[in-house]
DNA sequence: ACCTACCGGGG
DNA sequence: GTGTACGGTAGGT
């Protein structure tokens, strides 16, 4: 074996055309036999390469992988794999037929368009199915469509009970049965061969793994900036893309096609649209990313670009293989580049890190001050088209877009080890990962441990299987109803990952549910009338446990030393086991059971209940619980007392079952609750220890509220919580209303946003912000759906919507006080002073009372 | 109360 | 791409 370390596989293969040369040369005077693995060998490489990308290609009637990734060394590659064979399973009700099954089976053979569809070959193996042990008939075909025709041929038979496996992706397959992990070390033996290609090709005879990970990937983020001079309306085949920024490790650039004078030396200037696409090909082609990265570039700006080249003409093959860029329209678009890994940044936040953030808005600019603490430029984006018509000012933009561009490279940077850790538990490729909600995630890790273990996956829910599970309601987590107040010394306890760890102790999933052999021993779920093995672990809980373990271990870790890797890999590991409760009743599961999801509910109420009935029997005021946290108000008792208490009740709890101590919080507001359809909603404000606020359910976030509504809220909430001080928080009240009827408190703050649904003609009944659209409208600004109107309740007569003004139409102090009050700022913080014993009318005393107490 | 249509992000 | 895969909520009936 010739054992080649290439510099670059491009070197390393012209030095080996020379042998070829030379070898062929004198190939008369040797065997055929011996000259052929004599060339074999010389010509054989062996190369280690990050997997960052893999797609497929049918070539002579057989399917060719196209893995793409990074060497050792650094250069991008690009490996076949012609070791393939698509397959999929059949399961026979009986199973002494399979070998008349195979007979029948593989003399299929269908005339598609072109081509035939055959059956190549059928073997018998041994799988399991849902538990039990059975034998499948594995029935392999030429080409992975072959498989959907072979399918809808046998579906029927009488002999079959079911198909299975038969639409799973290819290259996803292909991954699977390999064992290879994206982003991971591949080992590559073959030849480099001469196709059209960006980067070298090794075609390949073997392919082998390795634990190493790719250290860091090359990235790139980019942006456009598009002449929009109509407002919020997008319109792709009529305005063009007048700005392109590039920013990446080493790498700065504007591209942009009105000339100005400037010393920015990160600044290009063409010609025109035609070549600044074209420069988008270029950059691509020379900088090659391993990433590219863009804000929300799914929806926007790749769509945008490809509409662009379109009307041009132009094809956009940024494809390692000159492929070009590929739209598909799914729930949601998405934009593929064969070899490049396209990540939008925005899809992967929003999904992952939504809950978690504070933010209610996903705009870039929030998100990144969230994230990276950096703000957008701050320009505004109205004067841009203006601005391109007469060419004034258009550096700033310059600078705005190249700023874009950045934020979306540091935002792929900062959440890239949370999607690297995804990709390596799940074993998917980034482009995957990035674009899969968690019911899938869960889905595929199950699929990936089934095939480990043997178990074949069940088939997706039919449609009217899925109209059926949708229709589906059942009771979820229990909520006790807070007792609205003001508490002192709040202890709160929470069971660590509750569903888990109910799937894990109480062996929920679907091969244990209602088992023959604990019919007559097992207790039942509480309030069900059905039960889970208690002998045999199940496959489902077994993996969940598995998840638990492996995130306990990695958080030991922790203990001991920081380290980013380790701490996506336990976020990873903990969102991946909350989300198996969900995916057990998501309509559209393989591993669907809504027993399985009722039961964990179920078991979730017993347990909470359990705890609150105890915490009340040992003394302990319960002032709030939701579904596994519970809320005591101690007090002037210790928090030791709690503390022993959460102790003394984890003896009695199953399993790896576990109620933590979870945080102390010096004091806390509960207000009280609207009464919705399914029990309370949420609504409480607590202080902790350091001093910061936490606000659950109050309206601050909303943005329909007006800023000074807002604002006094939250200082509220803090002299209450902070100060103790009822009397100043009504004074400060009483001062926020005195000062919005004396007009000294800017008009900004009194703006209100709202967004337009539809467009303005389709409403029935005029809202506010629909009358201010309309009015936009006359004045020649266009506004539809989407556009986001803000109005200011003026002084003027009538209905709100005829005082309603556009905020620049009102002069200062113009607005409607009365309605600011009673509308805004007393609902904003009439609950919580309820609360605290004071009515609506206690907000309007004078302040002359409490002037009077001084003396 | 229930069902359906549409938005989100992006200039 | 061997595909029937968002999730919340304003608006209508």
């Amino acid at each position: 074996m010739v054992e080649y370390a290439p510099t670059t596989p491009l070197e390393s293969y012209d030095s080996l055309r020379v042998i070829i040369f030379s070898v062929t040369f004198y190939k008369g005077s040797l065997s055929r036999t011996f000259i052929n693995s004599f060339l074999y060998l010389m010509l054989m490489e062996k190369i280690g390469f990050y997997l960052m990308d893999i797609t497929y290609k049918i070539e002579e009637n057989k399917p060719v992988l196209y893995l793409f990734g990074k060497t050792r060394e650094g250069k991008q590659v690009c490996v076949l794999d012609r070791n393939v064979e698509p397959y999929f399973y059949v399961l026979l009700k009986d199973e002494d037929n399979i070998k008349n099954f195979i007979e029948k089976i593989v003399k299929i053979e269908t005339e598609e368009k072109d081509r035939t569809a055959k059956v190549t070959r059928a073997e018998e193996t041994e799988k399991k199915f849902l538990g039990k042990k059975r034998k499948a008939v594995k029935v392999y075909v030429q080409i992975p469509p072959d498989v959907p025709v072979i399918r809808e041929i046998i579906k029927d038979w009488d002999m079959i009970e079911t198909v299975l496996e038969y639409d799973i992706p290819f290259r996803r397959r292909y991954l699977l049965d390999k064992k290879i992990t994206p982003m991971m070390l591949v080992e590559a033996e073959g030849e480099f061969i001469n196709i059209r290609s960006k980067v070298p090709v090794l075609d390949a005879e073997k392919i082998s793994t390795d634990e190493d990970s790719i250290k860091e990937p090359d990235i790139i983020g980019f942006d456009i900036e598009t002449y929009n001079p109509e407002g919020k309306r997008f319109k792709p085949e009529e305005h063009p893309i007048i700005m392109l920024a590039f920013y990446g490790k080493d790498y700065k650039k504007i591209i942009t096609w009105k000339r100005f004078k400037t010393e920015d030396k990160d600044i290009e200037f063409v010609d025109g649209e035609v070549d600044l696409l074209n420069r988008f090909k270029e950059v691509l082609k020379k900088e090659k990313p391993d990433i590219l990265t863009g804000y929300n570039s799914d929806g926007f700006d790749l769509p945008y670009i490809i509409t662009r080249a379109r009307k041009y003409d132009i094809d956009m093959d940024i494809g390692l293989d000159y492929s070009t860029l590929k739209y598909r329209k799914g729930r949601s678009e998405q934009i593929l580049i064969t070899g490049i890994v396209h990540l939008d940044v925005f899809k992967f936040i929003k999904k992952s890190f939504g809950r978690s953030l504070e933010t209610y808005s996903y705009s870039l600019d929030s998100v990144a001050a969230e994230l990276l603490g950096e703000k957008k430029d701050d320009v505004d984006m109205d004067t841009l088209a203006g601005s391109w018509d007469s060419n004034k000012g258009l550096e700033v933009f310059c600078r705005y877009n190249l700023k874009d561009a950045m934020l979306a490279y540091k935002l792929c940077k900062e959440v890239l080890p949370n999607i690297e850790e995804f990709v390596k538990i799940i074993g998917l490729p980034i482009y995957d990962i990035n674009r899969m909600g968690f019911s899938q995630m869960v889905e595929w890790y199950i699929l990936k441990q089934a095939q480990e273990h043997g178990e074949l996956a069940p088939n997706k829910p039919h449609h009217d299987d899925i109209k059926e599970r949708m229709g589906k309601r059942y009771k979820g987590g229990f909520v006790f109803e807070p007792k609205p107040g003001l508490y002192s010394n709040i202890a709160v306890f929470d069971f660590r990952s509750l569903y888990p760890t109910i799937i894990s102790s109480h062996n929920i999933g679907l091969s244990t549910l209602d088992c023959s052999c604990c019919r007559d021993s097992s207790e039942k779920v509480p309030g069900e009338d059905y039960w889970f093995c208690k002998k045999k672990k199940g496959f489902l809980p077994s993996l969940v446990n598995d998840l638990i373990e492996r995130r306990a271990r990695v958080k030991e870790i922790l203990k001991e030393k920081e380290d980013r890797m380790l701490e996506a890999r336990s976020n990873s590991l903990k969102v991946l086991a909350n989300s198996f409760y969900g995916y057990l009743g998501f309509y559209a599961a393989r591993w669907y059971c809504m027993e399985c999801a009722k039961s964990v509910t179920a078991y979730g109420r017993y347990y909470i209940n359990k705890v609150i009935k105890q915490a009340k029997k040992n003394g302990f005021d319960v002032i709030y619980s939701d579904t596994d946290s519970i809320f005591l108000a101690l007090e002037d008792e210790k928090e030791e007392k709690a503390k022993n208490f959460v102790e003394k009740l984890n003896q009695d709890l199953p399993g790896i079952m576990e109620l933590e101590y979870e945080q102390f919080y010096p004091s806390g507001i509960f207000v009280g609750v609207k009464q919705g359809a399914f029990g309370a909603k949420k609504k409480y404000a607590l202080l902790s220890k350091e001093g910061s606020l936490k606000i659950t359910g109050f309206e601050t976030v909303r943005r329909n509220w007006s800023l000074v509504a807002k604002e006094t809220q939250e200082k509220i909430l803090n002299i209450i919580l902070k100060e103790k001080d009822k009397e100043k928080a009504v004074n400060y009240a009483r001062s926020v209303i005195r000062d919005i009827e004396e007009k000294k408190i800017e008009n900004e703050k009194m703006i209100i946003n709202t967004q337009l649904q539809k467009e303005v003609e389709e409403y029935a009944s005029v809202a506010p912000h629909v009358e201010i659209a309309k009015r936009m409208k006359e004045k020649g600004v266009d506004v539809g759906p989407g556009s986001m109107i803000q109005f200011i309740v003026s002084n003027k007569q009538g209905i709100i919507r005829e005082k309603a003004r556009i905020p620049s139409e009102v002069e200062k102090g113009d607005y409607d006080a009365e309605y600011y009050i009673h509308n805004q700022v007393v609902p904003a913080v009439a609950k919580i002073f309820e609360v605290l014993g004071y009515d609506k009318e206690d907000l309007f005393e004078k302040d002359q009372s409490q002037l009077g107490d001084f003396f």
